[in-house]
RNA sequence: AUAGCAAGUCAGUCUAUCGCCAUUUAUGGAGGAAAGUCCGGGCAAUAUAGAGUACCAUGCUUCCUAACGGGAAGCUAUCUGAAAGGAUAGAGUAAUGCAACAGAAAAUUACCGCCAGUCAUUGACUGGUAAGGGUGAAAAGGUGAGGUAAGAGCUCACCGGUACUUAUGGUAACAUAAGUAGCCGUGUAUCUCAUGGAUUGCAAGACCAAAUAUAUCACGAUUUCUUCGGAUACAGAGCUACUCGCUUUGAUGUUUACAGUCGUGAGGGGUAGGUUGCUGGAAAUUAUGGGUGACCAUAAUUCAAGACAAAUGAUAGACCGUUUCUUCGGAAAUGACAGAACCCGGCUUAUCGACUUGCUAUUUUU
RNA sequence: AGUCCUGUAGCUCAGUUGGUUAGAGCACUACACUGAUAAUGUAGGGGUCCGCAGUUCAAAUCUGCGCAGGACUA
């Protein structure tokens, strides 16, 4: 039953404008290739430990159709693949919220995306690891 | 069969697993253009006696429509195709202005030329002419005859155009026929006429409303008490031509907590944020009837996305289409243009292909 | 979603009440000056006026459609 919950209802995306813009003003980033992470820690309510949204920008694919195919590839590639790092922040009793924007400049397939979320999700819980072990120092 | 023209339809299909959005918890979930934002309307807020002017838009005729700069059926002109057909333009011209360069001259014109006259040297001057030359985008209807010094609608015949009159057809634009008038260049702008136009857009607007600050009100505490605050009287000074009035000063008089600060509660506007506007409508489908047609009427059936940092997807398999390779068994790649954002009616632009109906041309067979 | 602006030489801009061959500065090329370079002077090249149609005798200019870039409205 619990072994693969693999649902991504809204709670677990960022949609309030607020948080949103408290990310991009304060939050810190690194780059993945194709992904340029942008995470910060906040206050979410309590079973939801993380929020985080997609970003695919205009100026790189002109017309909506390929934005929307980018997002939706990125958005099942976290889908499927967050139960690691969501158990990872349970345990270290974390909440964050963070962006995933997509920097390539063509259309990549599903399976390069997936790869690239994996790394991207990796990388992240090292650099949140090394951070709150500067902060308790 | 091939090539083409016109009108229209569709816009890859199915299954499994894991998801997303909406609500009635079982269903539904992108388009022909959802796009461009070029027009028109609904809806909302604000403004608004009425009329005119200015400004802007439109402009053949008759219809369709809620409305339109859209559409339908016609009319005229030009261009285009062998044909079926297709494209573009279309109020008026009274008055005024302009038409670069070139050219003699861009509209009461005369450089060369032609003709006549005078002087006389193969030339010069004066007058007539608009046939010929050259320039230009455009040069004063065309051909022939008469006529003349030479010429010319100067006159005549035919042809072309324009204006007017009459008749016939048509709702009308207009067409056809007859007659009359020598009436005979063109474009463009200003202008004239007719019709229409208030402004801003759902990020409109309406409602609820944290935190913080706070108008106002109530209660309580506290501060000052012949010196500070308020009200008022008196006196002085200033403003003013003067009165009234206003400002200001006072070891002045009278009255008084009316005043300030803090706390608690109420409370208005209103920010973040949220809710609503938000999808049942000039609605869709089918049938019948009317109309050449756009479209209209009637009846029956149906409810078909409603998100808001923004859902409508991913993976696997099968089929379908296309392209490439082929050892003809198959293999590989790929799926046009493009993604609702308040809603409708158009227009424009992008687009792989498949299909239906009608028509044109060519070839072959019967 | 809505509203508006711009596009001219390699770069920055003029020219937009239609009219002779589209100009200016910087940059580029050649020559002169210098022992050499810079500066300076002389001469020269370089333009699909964003694209496609239309109006006109004639379009960078007027009209329509498209493309690209940018700004504003929370």
């Amino acid at each position: 039953m619990a072994h693969s919950d693999y649902s991504f209802p809204k709670s677990d995306r960022l949609c309030s404008h607020t948080l949103i813009n408290q990310l991009f003003a304060e939050g810190k980033s690194f780059v993945c290739y194709p992904f340029r992470v942008v995470y910060k820690k906040s206050n979410l309510p309590d079973p939801i430990h993380s929020q985080v949204l997609f970003s695919v920008s205009k100026k790189r694919f002109k017309r909506a159709v390929m934005r929307n195919l980018l997002k939706r590839r990125c958005r099942e590639a976290y889908r499927l693949n967050r139960e690691e790092f969501a158990s990872f922040l349970t345990q270290n009793n974390q909440q964050i919220t963070f962006a995933l924007v997509y920097i390539a400049r063509e259309e990549l397939g599903y399976s390069v995306i997936e790869k690239g979320i994996k790394k991207t999700l990796t990388k992240l819980q090292l650099s949140l690891n090394k951070n709150s072990n500067h902060a308790t120092d």
